[in-house]
RNA sequence: GAUCAUAUAGCUCAGUGGUUAGAGCUUCCUAGUGCAAUUGGGAUGGUCCCAGGUUCAAACCCUGGUAUGGUCACCA
C-alpha cells in the first residue's frame, strides 16, 4: 500500500451555538454577524464629565466591560473598543462657571459683614420663591417679602409626611430644595447672632458660604455669568473629572478602551461633519445656531428618524402643539429639531465655525468621533438605556444624513438602568451612590463592598435588565457565590499540594472509573452549558449556575472519594472554573494561580524571617504545651492535648490564614487563605451562630405555634367551613355556598372560589385528622 | 396629569391556557467530627393583588379597580 486510505471529514454533532444578542434596532435578540471577518469596531457612549461617578456608571461601564471580555476573551473576536469623554457641553460650563464664581467670592469674602449676610438672604429668598415653591399647594406658595416669616409655618408643615408627599408629587426635589433652604437659612441666623455678638471673623464668613452654597450658586451665576470667560475654566473641571473616572474604573477593573476620544479634539472635524449634512439638506442655520431637520429626513426616501424609539417620536410632536411658540423662539422649526452647534453666548467657551463662534451640540459629537475612527459603518454602539432616545436616534439620524446611507449602526446594545432597593437613584431621592470614597456623596460603594462583589452583583443580572441594588443582593447572593468559590479555591489547592508532597508520581491504579467518568461528563456539560449561556445573548445569570452546579458535583465528589481521589481531574475542573471567571473580570491576585485569586493586602515582598516566624512561633509553642502536659503526668493530659489541637487550628492558625481539615486518613488538610478573609468568615460564623442562639428558643416556639395554628385550621370538616359564615347563603349537599346572604346566586368566580377554598380545607382537614391520631394512641 | 410596566413562598424572581404552581436565598432539621470545618441531604413555607368575564379548562386571555414603580425630551 502506498496510498493512505480515504479520510471523512468529522460532523460536529450537536453544533456550537451561534452568538445572538438582544439588539434595540430590533428589541428582539439578533444573530450577530461583524462585516469584516471577526473584527467588531465597538463604539461606547462615555461620560460626561462634570461630577463624581456613580453606581450607575459602574452599572453600565462594568456591565460593558464583561461584554467586552466575553467577546473579546470568550468568543475571540479582534475588538476594536472606541469611548468618548463629553467634555464640553452645557452642564460642564455651568457647574465650572458657578464653582468659579463660589471660589471667588469665597476669596473675596474675608469678613463676616452685614452686607454678606444680605447678600445670602437675597440668594435665599429667590430659592425659595423659584425652588421650594414648585413643591407647594397653589394656596400656600411663599409670596414676595414674607419668605422668613413663612418659615416656621412650612417647617413645621413638613413633619406632616401626608402633606410632605403631596408636595413631592408636584416636584420630586421638593425634598432636596427645602433641606438646603433650611440649612441655609440656619446658617443666615447664626450669622446674625455672631454680628450681634460682634464676631466678624472670616471663618465665620466662609462658614455661611459653604452652608448656602448651592442656594448663592445660582444668583451669582445670574448675575455674573458674562464676567466668566476664560475657557481653562470649564477645560480643566473636565479634565479633573475625566482623571476620576478613569481612577473610579481602574478600581472597578473596567479595562481602559482601546481609543478614547474627547470633543474638544475633535472641533474641526465636528464643524465640516455639520457643513456636510448642510450641504446634503438635512440641517438648516438660525441666529449662528445649526438645527438637523427632523421632518425633511423622517420624509425622505431612503431615511427614517427614531429608528430606535418611533413612538418617542411621536411624544415630541404631541408636546409641540402644546408648548406652541417655543419652536420658534429657539429658532427650530420643528420641536423634535435638535441643535448641531450652537452660537455660543457672551462668558461661554466657542470654536470659530462657519456660522460664527459656537460649540457642538450634544448628539453631534458621537457621530463624528465614531465615523473618524470607523468611517461609514460599524458593528456595535452601546451606552446606557436612557440613551436610546434621543442622543442615539439623533445620532444614527446625522451620520446617515452625512454618510447618505442606511444604516451607520448595525447592532445597538443598551444596558439597563440601575435601582435602590427598588427606586430610581438620584440626589433628591438621598440614595444617591458615588464609586469612590474620596468624593461627597450620601454613600461610596468601595468602602462598603468589594469591585468583585459589584460585579458579580451585576453579573447575576441580565446585561439589558433592570438591576435592583440592594442590601439583600449583596449580602445573600453575591456573598453567597463568593464564599462558594473561595472555599472550593481553596479546597483544591490543598488537595493538589498534598497530592504533590506525597511525591509518588503513581500508585498503580488509573483513578478513572464511575465516578471519575461521571465528574468528567459533568464538568463536559457544565462547559456546553456556559457556552451556549453566554450565546444566549450574554445570559451570565445562567453561565454563573452552570458554574456553581459544577462546583457543587465537584465537592460531591470530592467528599465523596476519600483518599481515591483523581486529584488531576479535580485540578482541572478548578482551573476552568478560575479561567472563566477571570474571563469575566472578577479575578484579583496573580493570574497563573489556580483560582480567581484573593486579594491579600501586605503581601508584598517576601522576607523569610518575618514570613516564617509566626508559624514557626506556633509550631513551637503548642510543642511546649504538649511537652509539659507529658512531663505533668496528668489524668486529663489526653483531653488537654486535645484542646491544645483545637487551639492550635482554631485560635493560633486563623490569624496566620491557616485552615485545616481533618480527613478520614487521620491527616487534616492544608489550606492556606488570606488571614483577612479567615477571620472575617470566622467572625460572620459566630455572630450568625450567636444570633441564632439568641433568638433560638423563641423561634422554635413561634414554629410550633405556627404549625399548630396551621393544623388547627384543619379541625372544620370542610362540609361545614361554609355554615353560619357571613356573605354566603344556601348550601349544597356537601356544604358548598351557592348563593349570598341576599340569595342571589354566586359569580362564576366567586363559586370556583369556594370549591377551591373547600377543596384546601378537605386537605388541611386530613392533615387534621393524621395529626390528632398521632395525639391519642 | 399623560403614558408604560409590574403585582406568584419571609426575600429575589421563574412559570408555555391542561396532573398536586416551581427555583435560589432565608428559616428549621439532619449526616459527617473527640470537638470543629469545607461539604452534603432533607423539610417548612402559597387567598398566584381585588372584582367581574371568556373557556370544557385561567396564575396565564379580556374588562374594571387597587397598589407600587418607571418615563414625560438633564441623564450611564
Amino acid at each position: 500500500m502506498t496510498t493512505q486510505p480515504p479520510w471523512s471529514l468529522p460532523k460536529q454533532q450537536p453544533e456550537e451555538p451561534v452568538l445572538y444578542v438582544y439588539n434595540s434596532l430590533t428589541r428582539t435578540k439578533t444573530k450577530f454577524v461583524p462585516t469584516n471577518e471577526r473584527h467588531v469596531k465597538w463604539y461606547n457612549c462615555g461620560p460626561t464629565v462634570y461630577d463624581a461617578s456613580h453606581l450607575g456608571h459602574a452599572r453600565n461601564y462594568v456591565t460593558q466591560d464583561i461584554l467586552r471580555r466575553v467577546m473579546t476573551d470568550y468568543f475571540g473576536y479582534d475588538v476594536h473598543f472606541v469611548m468618548n469623554i463629553t467634555d464640553i457641553d452645557d452642564k460642564i460650563i455651568s457647574r465650572a462657571r458657578q464653582n468659579h464664581l463660589i471660589e471667588n467670592f469665597r476669596s473675596e469674602s474675608n469678613a463676616l459683614t452685614p452686607e454678606l449676610v444680605d447678600t445670602v438672604f437675597e440668594a435665599w429668598t429667590i430659592h425659595v420663591r423659584d425652588k421650594v415653591n414648585k413643591g407647594l399647594p397653589s394656596d400656600q406658595k411663599v409670596v414676595e417679602g414674607s419668605e422668613e416669616a413663612s418659615w416656621p409655618k412650612l417647617s413645621v408643615l413638613i413633619q406632616n409626611a401626608e402633606w410632605k408627599q403631596e408636595c413631592l408629587k408636584r416636584d420630586e426635589k421638593f425634598d432636596m430644595h427645602f433641606t438646603a433652604a433650611n440649612r441655609c437659612l440656619l446658617a443666615i441666623r447664626n450669622a446674625r447672632d455672631q454680628i450681634q455678638s460682634g464676631i466678624k471673623s472670616v471663618d465665620e464668613a466662609h462658614n455661611l458660604i459653604d452652608e448656602s452654597k448651592d442656594i448663592l450658586a445660582r444668583t451669582l451665576d445670574a448675575k455674573y455669568k458674562s464676567t466668566v470667560t476664560d475657557p481653562n475654566i470649564s477645560r480643566s473641571l473636565a479634565s479633573y473629572w475625566e482623571t476620576k473616572f478613569f481612577e473610579d474604573m481602574a478600581r472597578l477593573n473596567v479595562r481602559e478602551p482601546d481609543t478614547v476620544t474627547r470633543v474638544t479634539e475633535f472641533i474641526p472635524e465636528i464643524v465640516d461633519f455639520i457643513k456636510r449634512i448642510m450641504d446634503n439638506g438635512f440641517a438648516y442655520e438660525s441666529e449662528g445656531s445649526v438645527y438637523f431637520n427632523t421632518i425633511k429626513f423622517d420624509n425622505a426616501d431612503d431615511h427614517n428618524y427614531a429608528k430606535l424609539e418611533p413612538w418617542s417620536k411621536g411624544n415630541r410632536e404631541l408636546l409641540e402643539d402644546g408648548e406652541g411658540s417655543l419652536a420658534n423662539k429657539t429658532g427650530r422649526r420643528s420641536a423634535s429639531d435638535f441643535a448641531l452647534w450652537k452660537a455660543s453666548k457672551p462668558g461661554e467657551p466657542s470654536w470659530p465655525s462657519f456660522w460664527g463662534p459656537g460649540r457642538p451640540g450634544w448628539h453631534i459629537e458621537c457621530s463624528v468621533m465614531a465615523s473618524a475612527i470607523f468611517g461609514d459603518n460599524m458593528d456595535i454602539h452601546s451606552g446606557g438605556i436612557d440613551l436610546a432616545f434621543p442622543h442615539h436616534d439623533n445620532e444614527m439620524a446625522q451620520s446617515e444624513a452625512y454618510h447618505n446611507c442606511r444604516a451607520w449602526v448595525n447592532y445597538f446594545w443598551h444596558t439597563g438602568h440601575l435601582h435602590i432597593e427598588g427606586l430610581k437613584m438620584s440626589k433628591s431621592l438621598k440614595n444617591f451612590i458615588t464609586i469612590d470614597a474620596s468624593c461627597a456623596g450620601t454613600g461610596e460603594i468601595l468602602r462598603k463592598y468589594t469591585a468583585r462583589q459589584l460585579r458579580l452583583a451585576f453579573l447575576t443580572q441580565l446585561w439589558n435588565a433592570k438591576v435592583d441594588f440592594s442590601e439583600s443582593l449583596m449580602t445573600g447572593e453575591v456573598r453567597n457565590i463568593e464564599i462558594t468559590m473561595n472555599n472550593f479555591f481553596t479546597v483544591v489547592k490543598a488537595l493538589v499540594n498534598q497530592h504533590r508532597s506525597d511525591a509518588i508520581k503513581s500508585d498503580g491504579f488509573h483513578h478513572y472509573e464511575a465516578l471519575e467518568q461521571d465528574l468528567t461528563k459533568s464538568f463536559y456539560e457544565a462547559q456546553s452549558a456556559f457556552r451556549s449561556a453566554l450565546s444566549d445573548s450574554f445570559d451570565t445569570p445562567v453561565a454563573l449556575n452552570a458554574l456553581r452546579e459544577l462546583v457543587s458535583k465537584t465537592n460531591i465528589y470530592i467528599n465523596s472519594r476519600g483518599k481515591h481521589l483523581n486529584v488531576a481531574l479535580v485540578e482541572n475542573i478548578a482551573r476552568w472554573v478560575g479561567q472563566m471567571l477571570r474571563m469575566f473580570g472578577l479575578g484579583e491576585g496573580e493570574k497563573v494561580e489556580l483560582g480567581w485569586g484573593q486579594a491579600d493586602q501586605g503581601a508584598g515582598n517576601i522576607n523569610r524571617e518575618e514570613v516564617l516566624t509566626p508559624y514557626l512561633r506556633a509550631l513551637s509553642s503548642f510543642r511546649d504545651g504538649v511537652r509539659q502536659l507529658a512531663i505533668a503526668k496528668n489524668d486529663t493530659a489526653l483531653k488537654d492535648i486535645l484542646a491544645l489541637c483545637d487551639k492550635l487550628r482554631d485560635v493560633d492558625l486563623v490569624p496566620l490564614g491557616v485552615a485545616l481539615d481533618d480527613q478520614d486518613d487521620g491527616k487534616a488538610l492544608v489550606k492556606l487563605v488570606p488571614p483577612a478573609e479567615l477571620i472575617k468568615a470566622r467572625d460572620e460564623k459566630r455572630a450568625q451562630q450567636d444570633a441564632k442562639a439568641s433568638k433560638k428558643a423563641a423561634s422554635i416556639e413561634e414554629e410550633r405555634r405556627k404549625r399548630i395554628a396551621k393544623l388547627e385550621k384543619g379541625r372544620t370538616p370542610p362540609q361545614d367551613m361554609f355554615r353560619n359564615c357571613p356573605g354566603y347563603g344556601s348550601l349544597d349537599d356537601e356544604g358548598i355556598p351557592r348563593t349570598d346572604a341576599e340569595g342571589q346566586e354566586l359569580s362564576k368566580n366567586q363559586a370556583k372560589k369556594v370549591q377551591k377554598q373547600w377543596q384546601e380545607q378537605e386537605k388541611l382537614h386530613k392533615a387534621y385528622l393524621e395529626w390528632q391520631k398521632t395525639l391519642s394512641p
